[in-house]
DNA sequence: GTCTATACCGGGATAGAC
DNA sequence: GTCTATCCCGGTATAGAC
């Protein structure tokens, strides 16, 4: 359970060495410790955080050499947008899938089955969201940060502007309120998600906080009356 | 415009050096040296961030040398200290002179004035904001982000509890909403404030922003209806 | 492909002259 | 009190053996 398997899995491919098929063995070896490297890199982001993650504390946790690193990326950075490229991959179909037709943001469970379905998406993919959001959050006065926080919220926008066109008034821009409502999320979510749930002195349960969100979404701190 | 003012300023009290009253020539020049270092420091974090900043960063733009530094404070750390206790001193009597009566954050108008005023704060004490933030942004799962996130909405939650205890239903636990309300404000803070309203793209006015908060918290998505 | 060993550099922190 | 000069460490990145 602590290091990534190191056994070699390409038994099937091995049976002559030397000769190599077409697929070659070395580069599945190669595969396998790029793939090591990413685990670790995840595991250690979480515990650590981006920023305070040296390429050292990933070799160890990978149990390779430092070396070994600069094989497979050129630095930490190159490492999180081949991190990130894996996330994308894995979302893609899912969300393409379940994401059929109408969009009401106004409808109680509609509006809380996105917010479910995007605390799910941070949850799965801790690692990568601290990471994106450590390093936006390094420059301020760049517009890295509004940039994460529109880009991160183009779904939710469109679902505002769809909100609009139907002709419902919205608080404000769909940018803008998307933009307010991503923040909340991510910034609760990097406040809660990462925590042992041990050590730390929340203790909100998943429902409890989706459940939260959408009534204070739908119908504000007035409660609707 | 560029460097704090080096011109010395104790000429009443310099009449006669050497001998020195009993405030002492020194410890005023030292007192400014101080000064300049903590202003050139809110400059430089605003500019490249609290973590990208180095000491050598404000020694430079306080027009001082580096050695200097580590003869008022111990380290960055110990700087942004000062810096909190400097703008906490200076809080302090506007918070509670303008803090009267009731409390009633399902009021539009009050709602309102309490999120431009949170607004102002920030607005007016970016970089320390900004350094807090990135500090307490450093390790995930610490606990660090969720305790920011609850200190600094105490006020916050404070008007939420007495909210329930007037019988009104809150969308969860003060603590949990009054997270929420900050968290969504703090962002977006530090996602709009810090830039240079040319380079970035977004262009809200403060006025639109608060008008769209309060919208949003007092009503939600739903807007009342 | 992966290892060990090491060069290299940024930046924090200190010593001692002025 | 402040400066200059320097030490020193952590950490990145590379070279070359295996």
């Amino acid at each position: 359970m602590l290091g990534p398997d190191t056994d070699v899995k390409d038994g099937a491919n091995a049976g002559r060495s030397g000769q190599g098929g077409l697929v070659g063995v070395r580069a599945q070896k190669a595969a396998e410790t790029a793939d090591a490297l990413k685990q670790a890199a995840r595991e250690q982001f979480l515990q650590r955080g981006y920023l305070n993650t040296k390429i050292t504390d990933i070799t160890a946790a990978a149990g390779r050499a430092t070396g070994s690193f600069y094989d497979h990326f050129a630095g930490k950075e190159e490492l999180l947008q081949a991190l990130l490229a894996d996330m994308h991959d894995a979302a893609r179909q899912d969300v393409v899938e379940q994401h059929p037709a109408d969009h009401d943001l106004t409808d109680p469970e509609q509006l809380r089955a996105h917010l479910a379905a995007a605390w799910q998406v941070m949850r799965d993919n801790l690692p990568v969201m601290v990471a994106l959001f450590e390093s936006a959050m390094m420059r301020p006065g760049s517009g890295h940060a509004w940039e994460r926080l529109t880009t991160d919220t183009a779904m939710l926008r469109e679902h505002l502007e769809r909100l609009r066109l139907d002709g419902r008034s919205l608080p404000g821009t769909p940018e803008l309120v998307g933009a307010a409502m991503g923040g909340m999320l991510s910034m609760l979510a990097y406040a809660l998600l990462p925590g042992r749930s041990s050590e730390n002195s929340a203790n909100y349960s998943d429902d409890e906080v989706i459940d939260t969100l959408t009534a204070l979404l739908l119908n504000g701190l007035s409660g609707g009356r």
